[in-house]
DNA sequence: GCTAAAATGGACTCCTGAGGTCGGATATCT
DNA sequence: AGATATCCGACCTCAGGAGTCCATTTTAGC
């Protein structure tokens, strides 16, 4: 439960790796697909969301593909999430939307949306940047630890 | 996306009810699903599952039904969620589980774990109790609000 | 002891929506 | 002109969530 999309996970992944090379120009959508073992024609409506979602820019024709719009560190992963799969909601209801059976007897709207709120600030404190940070280790010295170190 | 799941959703309703009316016996997945308009064969299954993870107990035969196993404060909303839909996840690979096709050259592990961990954090901290506690005020005085107060 | 009301448990159906596919139009470089 | 892109809509498939049905067991009250 509360899992992820795929189209979030894809998009997540797309980001990262185009923040992580922002240094080459525009990367096309075969090449992440190829890259990440992803069907070709399913990321390309990924990324056509997040390019619509403002997140990334598009140069079509030969030689094109997607580039960040904006820093990496300008950008949330709730952003991502957001452009990929619309607003992010726990409950089936939501303020705008009450089309649940039990809308008019529930009692715990309130306290779920707080919790959903804290939810988004937690997605929305950890930007692109910051995921591609994280492989600054991709291969730690493999042979140098002590066998005890190791857990299981 | 990342929505919880309508068994969790009647599992809280029903736990926050049972919170709220402790004080009389234990209540019957009949009477429950009536109160709430849930299809009740579902919501005995629910309960079970509760039962199953140490948070209610049950009585059986005429007269039975089901109560809190401790007291509401000490029921974290995770405990439900978990005890109804199965350990919580974010993505689709954990520590145990590596079935994804992407695992070996996925990049966002570790910071979406991190992520994932907030979130449960913020289930944790919110107790049972507190989801009754939440309609201590079921309308609000009505007509004392100016109406420039209030935001359309 | 019988019966009614409750929990328990398995198996089964229904159906939505996530995940994936296909084909074609449009843009741009060589 | 042709190759390689993005772009866009329609379609297909299928696992899993949501709900149903039924048979069994337990227990209070008569």
């Amino acid at each position: 439960m509360l899992r992820l999309s795929k189209k979030a996970d894809y998009a997540l992944l797309a980001m990262r790796h185009l923040a992580a090379h922002h240094d080459r120009g525009a990367m096309s959508s075969r090449e992440l697909a190829e890259t990440y073992d992803i069907p070709s024609e399913l990321l390309a409506k990924v990324l056509q969301k997040l390019v619509r979602g403002r997140l990334l820019v598009s140069v079509q024709g030969i030689r094109g593909g997607y580039a960040l719009s904006r820093p990496a560190d300008r950008i949330s992963v709730a952003d991502v999430i957001q452009a990929v799969d619309g607003p992010l909601t726990v409950t089936a209801c939501s303020d705008a939307d009450h089309s649940c059976e039990q809308y008019s007897k529930c009692n715990i709207r309130d306290p779920l949306w707080r919790i959903k709120d804290r939810i988004i600030s937690a997605l929305a404190a950890t930007s692109v940047s910051e995921l591609a940070a994280d492989m600054a280790i991709p291969t730690p010295p493999p042979d140098v630890v002590p066998l005890a170190m190791l857990r299981k």
